[in-house]
DNA sequence: TGTCTTATCTTCGACAAAGTCCAAGAAATA
DNA sequence: TATTTCTTGGACTTTGTCGAAGATAAGACA
């Protein structure tokens, strides 16, 4: 068992930390293109989602009845104590790597 | 080609940032640690270094004779300017999704 | 000088885990 | 039934992991 989150893994994670209880597939990918540019699959985003779960990072609960036009119902996620446990630590670990290096990388 | 950095493959290029002119297998493997905790195996950061140089994403030089007491000859690694590249793209690309969350994730 | 020993450091191969795509399918409203 | 919204599945590539073997150089010493 490698403990590790992968660097997509992070990102979605952190992506249903800012989404709060609105967290479900497209809404994730949208968060991610938004903030960062990057247009993930909708298939990338849900097999990541769906392994997190397997790992007990993430727990899911389906929505209720769609309020606007159709559609299929929502599958909403949240992260769990121990999946941001692994975020943070995962997130702590860049950072001590990073540390001092800001000027070199210009990051800002 | 996704053109992502991996998660170690991150940690790794952020050691050879660091170590500068003396980053090789066994010193970055010991920064990492030092570092973050990670004992890393070092068949797992030779295979990473082997990769990222395939991907032009370090380039590598034989060293000298060695100074002190025996051994082989170290294969000293540095980060190119696209790789350079590709971990600020990576390292921003998660800030942007960490921005404001500092608070919530107690990161510090 | 030529081996043997020992300390360093790297390579290989094989497999598990994570990332990516695309096409299909389910479910709800109009 | 048509249309919109959202999720699943399967197949495949890339990354991450590990263990053990293989080089290579200096020191010891007959």
């Amino acid at each position: 068992m490698a403990d590790h989150l992968g660097e997509f893994e992070q990102i979605v994670l952190l992506a249903l930390v800012r989404l709060g209880s609105d967290g479900y597939g497209i809404s994730v990918r949208d968060a991610i293109a938004e903030r960062t540019g990057r247009e993930a699959d909708f298939g990338t985003v849900y097999t990541t989602l769906t392994r997190l779960e397997q790992k007990g990072y993430v727990s899911s609960r389906l929505g209720e009845a769609t309020p606007e036009r159709g559609g299929r119902r929502k599958k909403y996620f949240i992260i769990t104590a121990s999946g941001r446990a692994a975020l943070v630590a995962a997130l702590r670990a860049l950072r001590a790597m990073t540390r001092g290096l800001g000027q070199q990388l210009e990051l800002r």
